[in-house]
DNA sequence: CTGAAAGCGCTAACAG
DNA sequence: CTGTTAGCGCTTTCAG
């Protein structure tokens, strides 16, 4: 069953012309004559070609790969912001080189040095690995650009920012506007962007002369779950809570139907980055929403002067977030 | 920023030595003195060089890469199941070329195509796509490896099939044997496996004597949510109710509780797939778990052999369900 | 066990 | 506009 493809020689031959026109011809350099180029891509098309990639890189010597490393696949919002920068990769001509494979500190060195071997041009990122050193250890082996809120700073590496905190404090400010003065959070884990949130949050009610109630979880469902109960079991009740991703959103607007609760009559709840199911019915979720087209493009855009080896300047660029009012937020009960 | 790499040529300077040995040697080809491989691998690491599998490739002409289409990357099942494959994959030493972009019935032959020029020596495809003339497509360009319901046959394709009937069987049975008698389906979309469970419900129903209730949407959560809201809202109630994979169970819960009702005690539930949250304690869904670990593996191996040319036998192979029971399932209530 | 030589399929630099 | 000539970095005979 070993298939064996078209060269370039086969369809020169076809055409009776050199294998350096038609690789012209096919690549769309503009030194050949329109109606050479018309009959060399039909050849091409009649004897199936297809290029080989190797071959060309290895002529080039370059690639057209740009690895992808995703944080965690069991997250709505990673998945989608990967497809967005999948896609905006192919739309700039690379070859993304997807990695499904968690990688954690201590794997990243070698998810760089596979990367290497086929030579990738560039590394995204996304918010994934969490220490700082991990990150700087990658780019210390190719460009990188960064999707996420872990500073860290290395000539090859830049950094597509989220403001979490920009972000938490208009959720908050709405909260407020409304009349919420019992506000909970539901935080994430140790990472940047979850610390960053909490941080945020205790600010925000500091400065409102508000006493905090800050529940620890994980950025999942279940932490949400778990939250509420926690938060409804004794203390007073909060009549809004802020959640650190839209998962932990879910898992306690689930609770709290399962506790007879309603959303938003009883209690409102904001959740953070805007995944697709948060817009649902199921859902109706406010969330801070995070746009994901704008941080493809920018990240690809960076990998882009990184490779050409202009890194951009900043090498550190924030996105902004807004707020999304959905029907999971209203102004507290009169009580 | 051009970064050079270090050459095989470097390596064989560095120790004195021919390409052609330092290729041997750090291959792992036998014939090669042990010392001298010491030496060279030393060498070699010590020059931080990484072969270039470009042109590793074109010079075996054949390459390593094996690609990986993902249905619906918004489904957790099919995530869970290409992390299992990818995980496969590079266990048995491919290097798996993933697509994050929906490959649907007309973009099947431009996936393929682009897998070709990479010189992907095979394919394996996740549930998608849904026809089984775009799967044989595929399977027109290269080997091809499917795993998912619809049937499909192509000397170059082999299938891994997830047995839906007698996995709704189980669930079935189970229910039955426990005394639900009004059990309704909520059925996922056109695609086969969605089709085969339902027809399994009703042929199962019929054969009870019973009277089925099918609402029938995708395999989205917004399906059971509105689901259950249809079967609640006229007719006689269900005591039990059977989704077409856990993301309708998980809409259909959460509709449930939304409406006052309690799991199991008021409706058992029961899903389809075991993916990762029906464990938790969040759903606690009983459902019907598909060996992700198990397909993984057999796909492996069937795009082994339809590599090697010897097409596996048979060419389609089932993989036994079976249901794990949480606490989403009860009797139903005396009444 | 080791080396020399011949490509794999493509692009690039230089002539016409 | 088109052809010729060199490689890109690696594996693979085929000789020693």
């Amino acid at each position: 069953m070993k298939r064996t493809f078209a060269t370039l020689e086969d369809v020169a031959r076809a055409v009776n012309m050199s294998r350096a026109q038609v690789s012209r011809a096919l690549r769309g350099d503009p030194g050949v004559r329109e109606q050479t180029r018309e009959l060399i891509k039909a050849m091409a098309h009649q004897l199936n070609y297809q290029p080989n990639l190797a071959a060309r890189s290895l002529a080039e010597s370059r690639s057209a790969t740009v690895g992808l490393i995703i944080g965690e696949l069991s997250n709505p919002f990673h998945v989608t912001q990967a497809q967005a920068v999948d896609e905006e990769l192919v739309q700039q001509g690379y070859e993304p080189a997807v990695s499904l494979r968690p990688i954690n500190d201590s794997s990243a060195t070698a998810e760089a040095e596979r990367l290497l071997r086929l030579r990738a041009s560039a590394v995204i990122l996304l918010a994934t690995p969490h220490s700082s050193e991990a990150i700087v250890e990658v780019a210390r082996h190719l460009p990188t650009v960064y999707i996420g809120s872990t500073p860290a700073w290395h000539r090859q590496l830049a950094t597509v920012a989220t403001d979490d905190t920009g972000g938490v404090r208009q959720a908050m400010e709405h909260l407020l506007r409304l009349g919420h003065r019992r506000i909970a959070h539901i935080g994430g884990g140790p990472e940047a962007s979850a610390a960053d949130r909490t941080a945020c949050y205790l600010a925000m009610m500091h400065d409102a002369g508000l006493e905090p109630r800050v529940i620890s979880g994980a950025h999942d469902a279940i932490s949400g779950w778990k939250g509420v109960g926690t938060l409804f079991s004794s203390g007073p009740r909060p009549t809004a809570i802020l959640a650190s991703n839209d998962i932990i959103a879910f898992g306690a607007l689930d609770r709290l139907k399962s506790m007879g609760l309603s959303v938003p009559e009883d209690v409102s709840i904001v959740g953070f980055d805007d995944i697709p199911d948060a817009a649902s019915e199921l859902f109706s979720l406010s969330t801070i929403r995070q746009d994901i087209g704008m941080q493809a493009a920018l990240a690809v855009k960076m990998a882009k002067s990184l490779i050409s080896g202009h890194p951009p300047t900043p090498d550190r660029q924030t996105i902004p977030l807004r707020l999304v009012l959905r029907r999971s937020v209203a102004p507290p009960r009169a009580d």
